[in-house]
DNA sequence: CAAATAGTTTGATTTTTATCGAACTTAATG
DNA sequence: CATTAAGTTCGATAAAAATCAAACTATTTG
């Protein structure tokens, strides 16, 4: 079973890693989905982008590696949270601007 | 005498172009000690960077270009200040995410 | 006016990022 | 067990971004 390594904590990241995690549109519409599922987890191709799995997989590699999202694997899925309270912590109103339609 | 080009409404300037303008270390550094000023205005060179004058030219343009700085000329210089007040219409919590310590 | 100051522009280079297809892994399922 | 489903990893490519030196422009100042 595959399993992904999480930044324990988001007090080390740092605001332009989150930043540049949030600069493309692919990882801003990943996020807007699963915060639109309030709380639900989703798996990767849950959520319609035009893109290769390949990337695809990319991109929630980024938005996990600066502490966006959580994943856990359950059977051949693996599936994906935003870590809403630790962000609301360490970067108060973000997610509220990512949620925001813009 | 040199003038810029602003975008008139931060209506049309999307979420992922300001996070890719702020996803630069050097760009939030500028950003925040213009912040710091409490609204005076700082020429280029006044901001403390460890980077040639074309590449800090480089990061005002895009800054300038996303709507977050707005810049006029006098003289020599050139001076530079946050667009608060529309940041904070259209991006509400954005500046403050910026100015925090983090 | 010559020199200094402040910044811009250009052209080149390097680094980073996005992207994909193909081969692979793991787990569920007929 | 063969197949399908869901992702991952690799290697390659292409696009975007950061960076600089050098030459340039415009303005102030001695």
């Amino acid at each position: 079973m595959k399993s992904y390594s999480h930044p324990a904590s988001l007090e080390d990241i740092p605001l332009v890693a989150v930043m540049q995690a949030l600069s493309d549109p692919c990882r801003v519409a990943i996020v807007r989905a699963l915060l639109a599922t309030e709380g639900r987890e989703l798996a990767c191709n849950e959520i319609p982008l035009h893109i290769s799995k390949a990337t695809r997989s990319h991109h929630f590699d980024v938005l996990r590696d600066v502490g966006i999202i959580f994943t856990r694997c359950e059977g051949t899925k693996c599936l994906s949270s935003v870590r809403v309270k630790e962000l609301n912590k360490r970067f108060p109103g973000l997610l509220k601007l990512v949620a925001a339609d813009s």
